[in-house]
DNA sequence: GCGACAG
DNA sequence: ATCTTGTCGC
């Protein structure tokens, strides 16, 4: 698929954060999606070479039946270290490589990571999904931010995720009697659709099979 | 100043 | 994220 580059990658903090600060702006938490997705698309990232090559793992799975349909995987040199609230600067280049080599355009992207359940309300969930203009859905399997009253053990409970007042994600159970997954919008998505979506996308597992198929391809080297 | 802290 | 064996449980 093609890609847009909308501002470059080697940043210091302060302009990390700059950044973060005006593309948050553009957010949108309301459903602007296809009425029928039929492609999902799932990230995964790694390191190699003592965390001086990036490895980014992309995986397009048929919404309705979750085949999967194609795969790619892109290196690239690490160029950000890991800094909690910094993620996107750190994994999206890669990511993007990964997705350019893809000769099919997803309609909606699952991310490791938080969408706006984030300081700045824009973790790489949402980052992604701003600089593509398409729909994203973070997944995460721990708290950046916010609380969440206790859930119970049954598969599709959730509860809210709070951060100053605000719900800003939910805690989700993907799986009875595992520990909860983190949901939060990215781009272009409410939280009850992307916590359906999540659910489709995760008939077995804790994390969803977009993720887990990303997962596999990219360690089965 | 003291903790918390996605991957 | 990554380094790593066996082990508990459905």
């Amino acid at each position: 698929m093609k890609i847009n580059q909308r501002h470059e990658w080697s940043l210091s903090q302060d302009d990390a954060i700059a950044i973060q600060e005006q593309l948050n702006k553009e957010v949108i938490t309301e459903d602007k999606l296809k009425d029928k997705i039929e492609f999902v698309a799932g990230v995964d990232m790694g390191f190699e070479e003592d965390n001086t090559v990036s490895r980014a793992a992309v995986a397009v799975l048929r919404y309705s039946d979750l085949e999967v349909l194609e795969t790619s995987i892109a290196y690239r040199p690490t160029t950000f270290p890991y800094i909690p609230g910094f993620l996107s600067f750190r994994e999206i280049p890669a990511v993007l490589d990964a997705l350019e080599k893809l000769e099919m355009t997803p309609d909606i992207i699952l991310c490791d990571g938080q969408g706006i359940a984030h300081p700045r309300r824009f973790g790489i969930a949402s980052h992604l999904g701003v600089l593509l203009d398409m729909p994203t859905i973070g997944v995460a399997k721990s708290l950046l931010v916010g609380k969440h009253e206790p859930l119970s053990e049954e598969k599709g409970n959730w509860q809210p995720l709070i951060y100053q007042g605000e719900t800003v994600g939910a805690a989700l159970r993907t799986r009875t009697g595992v520990k909860p997954v983190y949901i939060s919008s990215g781009h272009r998505i409410s939280l009850e659709t992307a916590i359906a979506i999540v659910l489709h996308c995760t008939p077995k597992y804790r994390l969803p099979e977009t993720t887990r198929v990303a997962d596999k391809l990219a360690s089965d080297r």
